[in-house]
DNA sequence: AAGCTAGTCAACCGCCACTCC
DNA sequence: CGGAGTGGCGGTTGACTAGCT
């Protein structure tokens, strides 16, 4: 069963002949395409117009690449999969000259096959629990959800606005290497944002993004809320971080996890004098019993004004990104 | 050399969304 | 409002090829 338009009239399946191949390229550079349906006619074509389009669009459109994808390429495809799922026509968009098709193919043939070597899930980019268990990295979590904490102190009160964001959302990169595998990339665990209009240090606000791996912790202290996303951030090429008008980024040594593990100490220590003086640290993270939550995020994600900058920066923190350019692309697609 | 297997990739299929009448 | 036509997309198929036995 075919497309509406190719059950009407008697049309040639499988491959396509040099001749018609030249047919359709002398058609569309003289005339356009304009209705696909009218196309095989007019070229003399006994292809229905779908394929017609399909032909054009995957292998005679002139500014096609083709061959072999660059590491560069392949780096992109992994990040913004990570983002956006399988949803190839806009994955293609970010590689000039690669078509949907073409991408997916390389993915289900190399890359799939990679990250599933690594022991990662190609789908959710998280670690295979099999492989977590197995693994001599010894992640006590398996496969845990992004999760963003932001603890925000409004006045004398602390506001805690936390989600967790299910794949394809966002996720963090593995905590070893990342699954390009051409080249190993240093993910920086923690990351401090000094907003210069607050002068007050204690007012810091506290952002941390955790993936399946507990060490690899993002922590933006006072970043803008989802709601007021940060500004449009451009590369730090000094390192990792980013620098734009109103925002700094530097990344900090300490793990936020490692700060944890001592604030735990400290409880046990001084367990009354803790809950006391200590920063407190409220954690909501949304389990999967909380769909609301998540069923928001997914409408944020789907609505045309969805936070890119926030994933940009997310992304190009933890140093996975090296195109700016084609992060920022992302606005026009969702 | 022949047969088998796995990988690659072009093309098809089926579905959905949109537009037009 | 609903149906037809169309474009677009993701999943899948199958032909082809290279490598191995």
């Amino acid at each position: 069963m075919g497309h509406h338009c190719c059950s009407k009239q008697k049309v040639k399946r499988g491959l396509w002949s040099p001749e018609e191949d030249e047919k359709l390229v002398k058609y569309i550079t003289t005339h356009g395409h304009g209705c696909w349906s009218s196309v095989p006619k007019h070229a003399g074509l006994q292809r229905c117009g779908k394929s017609c389009r399909l032909r054009w669009i995957n292998y005679l459109r002139p500014d096609l690449k083709r061959g072999t994808f660059s590491a560069q390429e392949e780096r992109t495809i992994i990040d913004v999969h990570r983002i956006l799922g399988n949803r190839w026509a806009q994955i293609a968009k970010h590689l000039p000259g690669r078509t949907d098709n073409e991408v997916k193919n390389f993915w289900n043939s190399c890359i799939k096959k990679k990250l599933i070597a690594q022991g990662l899930d190609p789908k959710t980019h998280n670690l295979i629990p099999s492989y977590t268990k197995n693994n001599a990295c010894n992640l006590a979590q398996t496969c845990t959800p992004f999760t963003i904490n932001s603890h925000m102190r409004v006045g004398e009160t602390m506001r805690n606005v936390s989600a967790q964001m299910n794949p394809p959302f966002i996720t963090l990169p593995p905590p070893l290497s990342h699954p390009s595998l051409h080249e190993p990339i240093e993910i920086p665990t923690t990351f401090q944002y000094e907003d210069p209009r607050i002068t007050d240090p204690n007012s810091t606000l506290l952002w941390s993004i955790k993936d399946q791996n507990p060490h690899a912790t993002m922590d933006l202290s006072h970043t803008s809320s989802l709601e007021n996303p940060p500004i449009s951030s451009s590369f730090n090429p000094s390192g990792f971080g980013f620098l734009d008008e109103n925002c700094l980024w530097a990344s900090c040594v300490e793990p936020l996890e490692t700060q944890k593990l001592d604030l735990v100490e400290q409880q046990q220590k001084h367990p009354q004098q803790d809950q006391q003086q200590q920063p407190k640290m409220y954690e909501m993270d949304f389990n999967e019993s909380n769909d609301e939550k998540r069923l928001d995020m997914e409408n944020a994600y789907n609505r045309p004004n969805f936070d890119l900058e926030f994933m940009d920066s997310t992304l190009m923190t933890s140093g996975i990104y090296c195109n700016i350019s084609s992060m920022e692309q992302l606005a026009w697609d969702c």
